[in-house]
DNA sequence: GTAATCGCGTGATTTAGATCAATACAATTT
DNA sequence: AAATTGTATTGATCTAAATCACGCGATTAC
């Protein structure tokens, strides 16, 4: 049930395994169905949430009833609204299952536990939070400059996968622009080969 | 020269006198006259800095010649394109003095010796980084989300010193809007009121 | 087993913002 | 003092994508 954890943080820090021992016991595991809520918008996002098996996504809703995801996060991921989860307000992003999933959460308090027993974890969240910030500023970069057809080429070239598990309309939502578009663009696209 | 470093880095952690000493040495300090580059598209880049004086901003000119603007980093900020100071990769960023500058910068490998030796300061990147990430977030959904006005006025709210010193063309590029929308806009709001 | 909802495609129309173009007037540079 | 460059405005036109509207299988629910 750890392994893919075990995987993820060793392929960034090295960890001995009494450390990864404790670091198990912080974690509590929880199983979600299709279309289950990890978190909804207005409450406060008491865990970070590392993927084991499954798919889910986080978003806003807007004032005009539209939705905007955020974040898809496939298995060995992590998924939180982190800005609800470090500041303890109310979060702006729901957190809703894909697909069944199996997830580990740890709280804040664990999480700082963590940090205190075994220090290098504090490199750990380091360097996912640089990488998260610079996939982050590269997708805003992306929004700015691409037309609708470039941003949905980009996406199937950076993560082929996705389009096989995530509907379409959700990948419209993700790259900001209608069902109806990304429809046409994609018939297109087909036509022209 | 190196008080405001000190404020913001003990807004975050708590170091002795010694550790910001040794901390200062590390530093290299530089000016920057309005218009010149910190780094150019292509180079790799060295530094992180951090800004005492001034103003700048990282950008990307796209395909059609159009700049996007990242980031603008005013006294106390911290402005580096992370992804090439991290992975010694080519920039994809132009970071370029708005105004004249004195800066404060610091290399990776100093930066990790500072890391090693004071590791409190692991915290204060990963804390600066999240906030950093946080704020990218919003940016982000606020794009795919608001129309051109209401994007401009939740930046004159969020920033209010932006306007006196930021060119509108340079608002307008970071907002991701034409300049003459940007006008068009403004006289609007104007003649609302 | 049939009603309801979900996911996708396609056509007709609208619109926010881009593009193209001309002007004005600082602020620099020479 | 003249020339150049940077910054902002305002008008006319265009266009990419949104919106509105409908049909139609595939799932899911009762």
């Amino acid at each position: 049930m750890h392994e893919l954890l075990y995987k993820k943080i060793t392929e960034i820090i090295s960890i001995s395994e009494e450390e990864f021992n404790f670091c198990k016991t912080l974690f509590v595991p929880k199983k979600l169905r299709k279309r289950q809520f990890l978190l909804q918008e207005g409450d406060v996002c008491k865990y970070t949430t590392f993927v084991t098996k499954g798919l889910l996504k986080s978003y806003t809703i807007d004032n005009k009833g539209t939705e905007h995801i955020l974040q898809f996060a496939f298995e060995g991921w992590w998924i939180a609204d982190l800005y609800s989860f470090l500041t303890e307000q109310a979060s702006l992003f729901n957190i809703e299952a894909i697909e069944n999933c199996e997830l580990l959460l740890i709280t804040k308090f664990s999480r700082e536990q963590l940090l205190n027993k075994v220090p290098s974890f504090e490199r750990y969240f380091r360097i996912l939070v640089e990488n998260n910030l610079i996939a982050t500023q590269k997708r805003l970069m992306g929004n700015l400059s691409e037309t609708a057809e470039e941003k949905y080429t980009n996406l199937i070239n950076n993560f082929p996968g996705c389009i096989q598990r995530i509907p379409q309309h959700m990948i419209a939502s993700y790259l900001g622009i209608t069902r109806e578009t990304l429809s046409r663009i994609r018939s297109q696209i087909a036509t022209r080969k």
